[in-house]
DNA sequence: CAAAACTTTCAATAAATATTGAAAGTTTAA
DNA sequence: TTAAACTTTCAATATTTATTGAAAGTTTTG
């Protein structure tokens, strides 16, 4: 596909199915990344019955989601003067949406790991010497290598407010 | 707990029970995740049979699983002279196996949403003018996020056998 | 070549996860 | 206070993903 053409709706529909797709393949739910999809595509909020009819999900599925997408700070609710109901706005801002999903992803994903490799690193084990050398070396290995992770996961969040940095960085890898 | 003892064999019980549930939260399968735990904590390869013992799977699970393994480059088949079996053994160098990991999850992840996002940068769109202009930033900063983080994972790869960069990241983050 | 020793495949099944929608809960306005 | 407007919950259901195990396939050995 070369050039393209297309009625400004279509390219959202489009970006919001395939971002709902890609989704998955980063371990969250596809309505999630729908919704998300579609308020990144809106300046404005949206109601949740706009958003069902949007992207056709129930009540209880957006709901849901959206609360979700509110605890990852990618979302906020907002009310309007005069409306009754809330609306719901994406923050806009990619670095910060960058680092939100850093810091919910350390919480989940890599705290998790460093208590495991902490409570093994302080138990002491009985058997043959050499196969628990080798265990506790992979045990201080990855305990090293998740440390490294979270100094990286923390530079990602930093290069927001640093040009200089992103050129830093483009330039040593 | 504060100090603990126990069997080594319970200790990679623990580990590999651990890391099975951890794996899912990663998006990788449990089974996976618990063979390449065991993998890893042992030194030396072991088969198939001895792969389904210690982990109590079947024999078509362990087979899928190793081979994604394989496919992920974190586990190499070896033939033992006189052997008829195949044994499997875990990369143990942590940063291999980090810049392993990073190669595929930019393979799976990243990728497809670079050319999602190509594809939206290449079309012209019809409609109301600032909301195209709102949709056409999105896509805009997304790619842009999309590079850095590419930058910053192959920049995760190249600590590898770089001390001084790692002190540096320390430093700087 | 045939049987033994393995490995691979894949349809069936199980388990985990996501989604629905109706009922219950809450807030606001008159 | 009560009815309307809206949000939340959650048991039931659907969908997706992982796992099993027996049958088919492959390679090696005698």
């Amino acid at each position: 596909m070369y050039i393209c053409l297309m009625k400004l709706e279509e390219g959202r529909g489009k970006f919001i199915q395939a971002w709902g797709s890609l989704g998955s393949s980063w371990g969250i739910s596809k309505s999630m990344a729908q919704i998300h999809a579609l308020l990144l595509s809106f300046p404005e909020g949206l109601s949740a019955d706009e958003i069902m009819e949007q992207v056709q999900l129930s009540r209880g599925n957006v709901n849901t989601n959206v609360r979700e997408l509110i605890n990852w700070r990618l979302v906020r609710k907002e009310t309007v003067l005069g409306e009754r109901k809330e609306f719901f706005v994406a923050l806009h801002d990619v670095h910060t949406i960058a680092q939100n999903i850093m810091e919910e992803r350390k919480r989940r994903e890599i705290e998790p790991v460093r208590r495991l490799l902490s409570e093994l690193k302080a138990t002491t084990f009985e058997g043959d010497a050499t196969e628990i050398k080798h265990f506790q070396t992979l045990i201080n290995d990855l305990a090293d290598f998740v440390s490294q992770m979270e100094n990286l996961m923390g530079l990602m969040t930093k290069i927001n407010s640093n040009t200089y940095l992103k050129k830093m960085i483009k330039a040593i890898s």
